[in-house]
DNA sequence: TTGCAAATGTGAGGATTACTCATGTTTTGA
DNA sequence: TCAAAACATGAGTAATCCTCACATTTGCAA
């Protein structure tokens, strides 16, 4: 619960939280601490962020941010996860119960805006991810996390088209969806209307592709 | 050609070259700087390259390196540039003298290959395009000239397809170009035999979605 | 050739910043 | 009630980017 993070500067390894918040007290701190990083974010971006701000605008010391946070990345990490596993629920939420083509097609459709939205609503989110693009620990991390959300697409596919080739299958959902990650974050990028239209293409290209014509 | 660039620490406004060397042994000496950090990028990454370990493999001082690189960035974006131009070039070349759809494909096949090769032999492009994520500034210009490139596809599309709304087959073209751009990142970020996969999969997709089935 | 201005080269040191640690305070639980 | 665990603090450490005052080399006109 206390490891030695080597933490070479420059690049370090994935570090877990380094003490969890037992108290009522300090779980309202860490609390404060991570709002105050998600604002300090979206005013920057996360390489602006510094720890020294961080820890004033939450109120605390420095010493006391590095209590429970390893390191710089480690708040950043702890925001995303919660992002992450909500943006998991909706997946399994919006295709569990799918049964029929036109099903499919409009539950799908439904869980790209529910990403679009999040998106839009998170800077945090797209901050995270650029970091995880540059890092080669992190990226394998996302890499596997984006694996297992395109097997919930697979296993909706199999029900639909039971006689196509199950490593094709594989492969095409995989695309598909780390194709649609590029697309949301492609549309958060240009004006909202561009944007709209860029995320209408994508549905199309990928039920297309997904389901047919 | 020397400007002060007020470069507050965290983000910076894009720097060009500070100086350009106009001398014979300063050519080659700047050539051994981008020479060091091209091998210390591709080793390590742009994050964990020290400046000072650039300036030691090139075999000159650190004030020499500041001298034509105004920032640490510079150096990277100059590497970039390189690679950037050298795609444009292809991209024109195989785009130019499309006359039908069946040309049209096996051109688009050979150009997603290309970028697929070189991705796969130059870490340093991954690495800078990681960069530009993470600095709004440098994101917008990747965006320009990603647009840039997407308008080469228009263009042919717009000999294929006359009839078509010119504004969709922007649209298109643009989301296309950038699924491209997505999808031969993720080729490289998993093994050889899956990332070929998923390239030819990329390419029917766009295809089917360029010019039909 | 000579001499000077421009270009280039140098590296110690300034300025930031992530992170540590010795020390003090509060909470918990028996 | 009190000791141990959890928590809080912030001055100090180390790493790193980049500057700048000064030295050296090169191009070139006289």
């Amino acid at each position: 619960m206390d490891e030695k993070v080597t933490a070479k500067p420059g690049q370090a390894a994935i570090a877990l939280p380094r003490r969890s918040p037992s108290q009522q007290r300090s779980r309202e701190r860490v609390e404060r601490m991570l709002a105050a990083a998600s604002a300090l974010i979206a005013e920057q971006g996360s390489d602006a962020m510094r720890m020294g701000e961080v820890a004033e605008r939450a109120g605390v010391s420095i010493g006391s941010l590095y209590q429970f946070f390893p390191d710089k990345r480690a708040i950043v990490w702890a925001l995303a996860e919660r992002y992450t596993a909500e943006s998991q629920a909706c997946i399994s939420a919006a295709l569990k119960d799918v049964g029929d083509a036109e099903g499919f097609k409009s539950a799908f459709s439904e869980l790209v805006d529910i990403y679009y939205q999040l998106f839009l609503a998170e800077p945090v989110i797209r901050d995270v991810w650029s970091g995880t693009q540059a890092d080669k620990a992190l990226r394998e991390l996302e890499l596997g996390d984006s694996r297992a959300n395109a097997e919930f697409l697979v296993a909706v596919l199999k029900r639909l088209r039971p006689d196509a080739d199950p490593v094709e299958l594989e492969t095409t959902a995989f695309l598909v969806w780390q194709m649609g990650e590029a697309a949301v974050r492609l549309a958060i990028s240009v004006d909202r209307e561009e944007g709209d239209r860029l995320v209408e293409a994508y549905k199309r290209m990928a039920l297309r592709e997904l389901v047919g014509g």
